[in-house]
DNA sequence: TTCATTGCAAAACGTTTGCATGTAT
DNA sequence: ATACATGCAAACGTTTTGCAATGAA
């Protein structure tokens, strides 16, 4: 008879898988962003769970780590701070972002692949293209232009 | 008969035309921009600077106003500190960076324009997109995947 | 003359690191 | 028991700011 697990089963083994210890602290940060569905600042994390979960030094600290892995995407949505969002259970996506009330939204279809494949083949000095940031900004509709 | 002006003529008119005192310190500093041709890192700018040209505080402030007027263009390359590019006899493009050595590649003809207006197109929250960040990175020829 | 611009020094900010303690394996 | 993970505090590098002096118009 199997032991019965709880909803971070997903997050415990991402961890597993990485060779990464199963610890109350990253389970929680994990299970935030999980939950979160959108990417969220490091100051959002900081503040979240500041004195509950784990120290600003461990969170930047961990949040790297996991990022090497792959279990989180950090981007940077022009903000000053870094965002990160949890991946294994998201297609890869891009986002658009209001550069006056912060909201964002997905974009869940977006051709970049293509186009990242064109650019190394039209390239003169680099075969390899591994990674690409895209992010577009505008104004949403509750944030008319000035 | 007219005045001969120097090289620096289409410099001192976009100051002008955007309403900046036309000082040494800014013509030497778009001078500079203009004739590097790829994306200088504000650290680049302050070490070829220092002590000739302007202090550090007023290279942040002068390439932020640049920037805002669209003299210029900041990007982000991940590298730490943000890049600066003379935009005024340059066509909008992107670049692909080698993140061993650092090489950038301009990529010229991008068709993230019509990504950018499909996007807006199918935003249920957005109308209105007025920019984007788009960066490719990868392994140049000579610093191959380790 | 007037107001934008600059230098200098200090501060603010996000982020990283050293080290002793704690904890998952 | 061992190595990895964490908290705390201090350091770090980048960027911003206050203010008095300078310089372009």
């Amino acid at each position: 008879m199997e032991t019965s697990h709880t909803k971070e089963d997903a997050i415990v083994e991402s961890l597993r898988g990485s060779g990464f210890r199963v610890t109350r602290g990253r389970v929680a940060l994990l299970h935030l962003l999980k939950k979160a569905r959108k990417p969220l600042s490091i100051q959002d994390i900081v503040r979240t769970s500041r004195g509950k979960t784990m120290d600003q030094a461990t969170i930047y600290r961990t949040l790297s780590d996991l990022a090497n892995a792959g279990i989180v995407h950090r981007m940077d949505l022009n903000t000053g701070t870094a965002h990160f969002e949890y991946t294994p259970d998201r297609p890869h996506h891009h986002h658009l972002v209001c550069t006056d009330c912060g909201v964002i939204e997905d974009i869940e279809d977006c051709a970049i692949e293509k186009l990242e494949k064109n650019v190394a083949r039209n390239s003169k000095q680099f075969t390899n293209i591994y990674s690409h940031n895209l992010e577009f900004f505008g104004h949403c509709k509750k944030c008319p232009a000035a």
